[in-house]
RNA sequence: GGUGAGAUACUCAAGUGGCCAACGAGGGCAGACUGUAAAUCUGCUGAUUUUUAUCUUCGAAGGUUCGAAUCCUUCUCUCACCA
């Protein structure tokens, strides 16, 4: 059972820091019911979640199976400072509104993961406030700028001249202090918070009290192209708040490989069910496409809701494997005749003129599924469905 | 503060007076093949209904020239070494 249960939270992660610790939390668990908290911080910064985000939920979810107690902390108050991890440059600061907003935010999204009986949201303003100075102070006696230095991304800000602030010093310091007043036993975070997490273990050590955190280190999801981190700036990410079609597509144009990768990270399935449907892609029993499929309803359901995820499915077929058009699509109006080019513009299906004229001398351009090659067609007044590439549609009506 | 090097399209990166809307690679888009997978092959990848054309673009602003990404001046920023 322990062990059982142990390979669960094994599952997936990039380092786990005291091992044995979390072991005896199990066991304690397992035979005599004792529960025990998971913390895992958040930076109120990115409202919109995608599914890199929900990697550490998911973990969470784990351990909430394991008698774990979460400890949902948003950090409104190192949200001030920004933290450093991965920066080349010191951070804007956020508005107090904005940080309240983002924070709202999280706590709506979250739940869909998470069972709210057996997690409790915190903000770190709480106890950091009433720190105060004195207190401040005595956080800042703890550590060194030396070994403060030996941190990576602080190391080459430092040798680059590029300045570093001091209160971003104080995000790591803030941060482990967080886990001191928590009294968690275990924290997870993303590898690149490894620093930050390790303050956490120390400074329980410095503050005396009585145990120190284990810490658990999940890696940082790959996007859809399958080899950067998801992120919306590079634009590969599927967001917890995307429609439940274009979640459904999006996570079925992944690759095979990645595909089991994302069921490692994202999928509530066991490792024994993943493992089962492994064995059978690889012996010839399973089309890798049905098991994507099923990785996709997973993930649509859990966002959005069952019927939403059949649904998906459903016109992901329609369009797709039989080339039928969607049910629903943006519905466009333009007065009088319009040049093709144009029209496709005016539809969003094109960036510009020229690229769709690109588009249809190479034959991706459709008219009521009829492919179309004649650059300069006009259209008529009438009622037109308009296709660029296998993914993009648009209803059109021409008026007088 | 001193000296030197550099800034080119989404990214890297060639181009040192006209053949430059700018080589090449990556990325992206599209077509073929497929399972909207991967791999592979092909085309496209500043804008514009003048499309074997026109306009705008090579850090910014001026200047030289019939003609500038390329030469000159000033400015802004980045990097390296020294202090």
């Amino acid at each position: 059972m322990i062990q059982t249960a142990l390979r669960e939270i094994r599952r997936g992660t990039a380092e786990i820091i005291d091992e044995a610790r979390i072991e005896i939390l199990l066991k304690n668990y397992f035979e005599k019911g004792q529960t025990y908290t998971v913390k895992a911080g958040f930076d109120p910064t990115a409202p919109d979640l995608h599914l890199g985000h929900t990697v550490l939920l998911q973990k969470l979810a784990a351990f909430q199976k394991f008698g774990a107690h979460i400890q949902f902390l948003i950090g409104d108050f190192t949200a001030q400072i920004g933290d450093p991890t991965g920066k080349s440059e010191t951070r804007k600061k956020l508005l107090p509104a904005q940080i309240e907003e983002n924070a709202q935010s999280y706590k709506s999204q979250v739940f869909k993961i998470l069972d709210p009986e057996k997690t409790t949201v915190v903000f770190n303003s709480e106890w950091i406030n009433p720190l105060g100075a004195a207190g401040m102070l005595e956080l800042t006696t703890t550590y060194n700028v030396a070994r403060m230095l030996e941190r990576d991304d602080f190391d080459k800000r430092h040798k680059a001249g590029i300045s570093i602030s001091i209160s971003e010093f104080l995000y790591p310091l803030l941060q482990g202090y967080d886990s001191v007043h928590l009294k968690s036993d275990i924290e997870i975070g993303g590898t690149d918070q490894k620093f930050n997490l390790l303050m956490g273990r120390h400074l329980q050590r410095v503050y005396e009290i009585g145990k120190e955190q284990a810490v658990l280190m999940m890696p940082i999801l790959e996007g859809l192209d399958g080899v950067q981190k998801m992120s919306k700036s590079l634009g590969n990410y599927i967001a917890v708040a995307d429609a439940p079609n274009e979640m459904f597509g999006k996570i079925l144009s992944i690759s095979d490989t990645l595909m089991w990768r994302y069921y490692e990270l994202l999928s509530a399935l066991s490792l024994d069910e993943i493992e089962a449907l492994k064995i059978g892609v690889e012996n010839g029993s399973l089309h890798p496409k049905k098991v994507k499929e099923a990785l996709a309803l997973e993930i649509t359901e859990r966002f959005h809701s069952r019927d939403a995820a059949v649904n998906a499915q459903a016109e992901f077929e329609r369009v797709h494997a039989q080339s039928e058009i969607p049910t629903e699509m943006d519905e466009f109006s333009i007065e009088g005749a319009v040049w093709i080019a144009k029209a496709l513009v005016d539809c969003a299906l094109s960036p510009s003129t020229s690229q769709a004229r690109r588009e249809i001398k190479q034959g991706s351009v459709k008219i009521d599924q009829i492919k179309l090659s004649d650059e300069q067609y006009q259209l008529e007044v009438g009622e037109y469905i308009l296709q660029v590439g296998k993914r993009k549609f648009a209803r059109l009506k021409v008026t007088q």
